[in-house]
DNA sequence: TATATTTATCGAAGCGGTTCGATAAATAAG
DNA sequence: CTTATTTATCGAACCGCTTCGATAAATATA
C-alpha cells in the first residue's frame, strides 16, 4: 500500500540506485531496465517520499507564500488571487506551496515563518508588504524571494510590480477626455509604493493638462495612512465634496475606498456618475456589484502570481541569475461610475 | 549558518541522542544537561531540519488544503476566508499549510493532489465540494480528512458543515416578521447540500405560515443548477418579478446571488427594500457594498477554517477517535436591504 | 555490603531517498 | 587480439533526525 524504492528495485530486479536513476530521468539506463522500472513503479503506484528526496538533495521543491497580516482582513480579495495563481503555477512546476502570514506588528525573532527556519522551503514569494526585519532576515539567511506589489528603497531583491504609474495615467486621462478638470484623489495605505505610484500618475496628469489654471491640486487630495478602506473611501470623498468648489471625479486608490466614495456621493445626495465619477483601480470581484458598476483599472492578479513563481523557480535552478523586476501592466476597465464607452469585460482567472 | 543536531550535541558536548530528548521536551534529562544543549541551540539558532524529522517520524506535521477549482473564481471570498482561518489554527498548533486545487472535472488518478501521493501532508482538509472520485481516493489510501461546507450522502468523514437550515429559517422568519408573504427563493448551486438545506428552511417556513394560503410555492422559487453567481440571481429574480403576482422579497442562496438581485430590481424599477426586500447568505465582504446594504446570514467562515483544522489534529493524535461532524451556527445580519432593526457589524477576523 | 532498580547518557540502526566510486560488460581504438 | 574507453549497474555512504537497546552511574532495597 505503501511503497518505497527498493520494493521497486526489488519488483524490477535492479538495485536502488538504477531505480533512482529512472524516475529522475538521468542518463545511462538501458531501455529495457528503464521500462521494466517504470512497469514495477506503475504496478505498486510507488511515489517517492517527498521528504526523503528533500533530505537526500537539501532541497525539496516547496516555496513559501507570505501574506502580510493585516491583509487577511482588508485586501484579502486582491492578494489571495495573487496567492491562487502562484500556487497555479507552482503546482505546474512541480512546487508545493505552503501558506504563512506575517504577523503585524512583527516581532522578530518569534514571528519568522517557521518553514523559513526549518529549511522547509526552497524559497518564497512575499506578496503585499513585508517588515523590514523578515527581510533582513530573508537576506541574511540568503533564501531567494520575490516580493510582489511591494517594494522597498535600498532593498534589492525580485519583484513582480504593477504598472501603478501607466495604469493610474491611463485611468486619469480618461476622466479628462470625459471633460472632468476638477478631479479629486483620495488614497489610504499612503506609504505603500503602488499607492504612491497611483499618486504620482494622479499628479502627473492634473499639472500636465492644468498646472497652471488649477490653484492647488492638494486641495483636492485626501491622503491617509490608514489601510484603505470604504471608510477612508467615505471620509475622503466627504471632505473633497464638501469643498466650495469640489470635483466632478473623484480617482480612489483602490476599489475598497471607490467603495466608500459611492457612500459618501450618496449622503450628500449626488448621483454617480451624473453629479460625480468615480474611479477605482485594482478591478475585485465587488467592483461589478457597485451600481453603477466601477470602472477602474484592472490587476492582473493570478498573473501577477505566476510571474512571481516563475522568478522564483529561476532563481533556484540558476544561482548566480541577475535579479528581476517584472513589472505588469494593466487595463483601465471603463464600466458604469464615470461614463464613456464600456470595456467588455475580460475573464481571467 | 546552517547548523544540524549534532553540531549542537557537540557543542552541549552530549551526544546527538541526548540533544534530540532534550528538544522534544522527553523525560530523563538531567536539568544540567538539558540547560547546556538549551544554550548551544540558542548560540547556534539550531532549528531542526522538517524534512528530517518528518523522515525519521513518518509523519511531518504538514496539513493539506484543498479547494475546487471552480471556488478559485467565483466563491473565492468565501472559502479564502476559510483557507486563512485553517491556515492560522494549524500555524499555531505547529502545522504548515499546503494548498492545492481539485481540478473539475476531476481525472483520476492525474489529478489527485500531489500531497497525497507522496505522503507529504499527515492530514487534509477539502473545502467546498470534492470530487468523489478524489474522496474514494483518500477513503482508500485512509488519509485523515475533514470536509468543510460539504458532505455526500453515504460517504462518512469529519466534517464541519453550517448550519444552514435554522440560518435559512432565521432569515425567513425575519422576513415574516415583516409582513412579507410571498417571498421568493432563488438559488445556483442547488444541488450543494448547503444550498439544498437552506431551501428546505426556507420551505419549512413557508409552508408552516401559509401552507394553505399560497397556492404553490414552487411557482416563488428558482433553481439552478449552475455556479450561484449574480448572473443566476439576476435571471431568477426577473423570471419571480415578471410573475402576475410577484414576491415582495426575495431570498436569495448567497450573497452573489443576491447580488443580482439587485441588479434585477434595478432593471424593473424596484426600489429595494420598499418595492422589494433581498436577503442573503454568507456574509461575505461585498455585502456591506450594496446599496442598501445587503441584510444576510453571516457565516463564521475562518472559525469553520479553525475547527476544521482542529478537528483534524484529533485525528492524527488519536488515531481511533470517532468521526465528528461539528455544525457551526450562524448570525443573522439585518442591514439595508430588507428593514427592520439593524444588527450591529461583527467584525470577526 | 551485595543486589536490584532507577536515572542519565550514548551508540547505532533506520526512515527513504540520491549520488559517488567501483565493477563488469560492451564497444572502440590501436 | 589486446588495450582503452564507454556504458550499464550496483553497493555503500550520506542527508538530519528519532528511537531502541546497551551501559554506566546513582539510588533504593534486602
Amino acid at each position: 500500500m505503501n511503497y518505497t524504492i527498493s520494493d521497486v528495485a526489488q519488483r524490477a530486479g535492479v538495485s536502488q540506485s538504477t531505480v533512482s536513476l529512472v524516475i529522475n530521468d538521468r542518463a545511462n539506463v538501458s531501455p529495457e531496465t528503464r521500462r521494466r522500472v517504470l512497469d514495477a513503479v506503475d504496478v505498486l503506484e510507488y511515489h517517492p517520499r517527498h521528504s526523503a528526496r528533500h533530505l537526500a538533495l537539501a532541497k525539496g521543491g516547496s516555496i513559501g507564500f507570505v501574506l502580510t497580516e493585516q491583509f487577511f482582513r482588508v485586501s484579502e480579495p486582491f492578494y489571495t488571487k495573487i496567492l491562487l495563481g502562484a500556487e497555479f503555477e507552482a503546482a505546474k512546476q512541480g512546487f508545493y506551496t505552503l501558506l504563512s502570514r506575517a504577523k503585524e506588528p512583527f516581532e522578530y525573532p518569534k514571528d519568522i515563518p517557521r518553514f523559513l527556519l526549518d529549511r522547509s522551503v526552497d524559497g518564497l514569494i512575499v506578496a503585499g508588504r513585508a517588515p523590514k526585519r523578515l527581510l533582513k532576515f530573508i537576506k541574511e539567511k540568503k533564501i531567494p524571494c520575490v516580493l510582489v506589489d511591494f517594494k522597498l528603497p535600498s532593498y534589492s531583491t525580485n519583484h513582480v510590480l504593477i504598472d501603478n504609474l501607466s495604469g493610474s495615467r491611463e485611468a486619469m486621462n480618461h476622466l479628462i477626455s470625459l471633460g472632468h478638470q476638477r478631479i479629486g484623489f483620495v488614497a489610504g495605505s499612503s506609504t505603500h509604493p503602488s499607492i504612491q505610484e497611483r499618486y504620482e500618475g494622479y499628479r502627473q496628469v492634473m499639472y500636465e493638462n492644468y498646472g497652471d489654471s488649477i490653484s492647488d491640486i492638494d486641495k483636492l487630495t485626501y491622503l491617509d495612512e490608514e489601510e484603505a478602506s470604504p471608510q477612508i473611501g467615505r471620509e475622503g470623498a466627504l471632505e473633497l465634496l464638501m469643498l466650495t468648489d469640489p470635483p466632478t471625479a473623484i480617482f480612489a486608490c483602490n476599489d475598497a475606498t471607490a467603495v466608500g466614495c459611492y457612500k459618501a456621493a450618496k449622503e450628500l445626495g449626488l448621483s454617480v456618475p451624473d453629479d460625480l465619477a468615480i474611479m477605482g483601480f485594482d478591478d475585485v470581484d465587488a467592483s461589478t456589484h457597485l451600481d453603477p458598476d466601477l470602472s477602474t483599472v484592472h490587476i492582473y492578479k493570478a498573473e501577477m502570481g505566476k510571474e512571481a513563481v516563475r522568478s522564483l523557480v529561476d532563481c533556484l535552478e540558476n544561482p548566480d541569475q541577475p535579479l528581476k523586476t517584472k513589472i505588469i501592466s494593466t487595463k483601465l476597465m471603463i464600466r458604469g461610475s464615470c461614463g464613456g464607452e464600456r470595456t467588455p469585460e475580460i475573464n481571467y482567472f
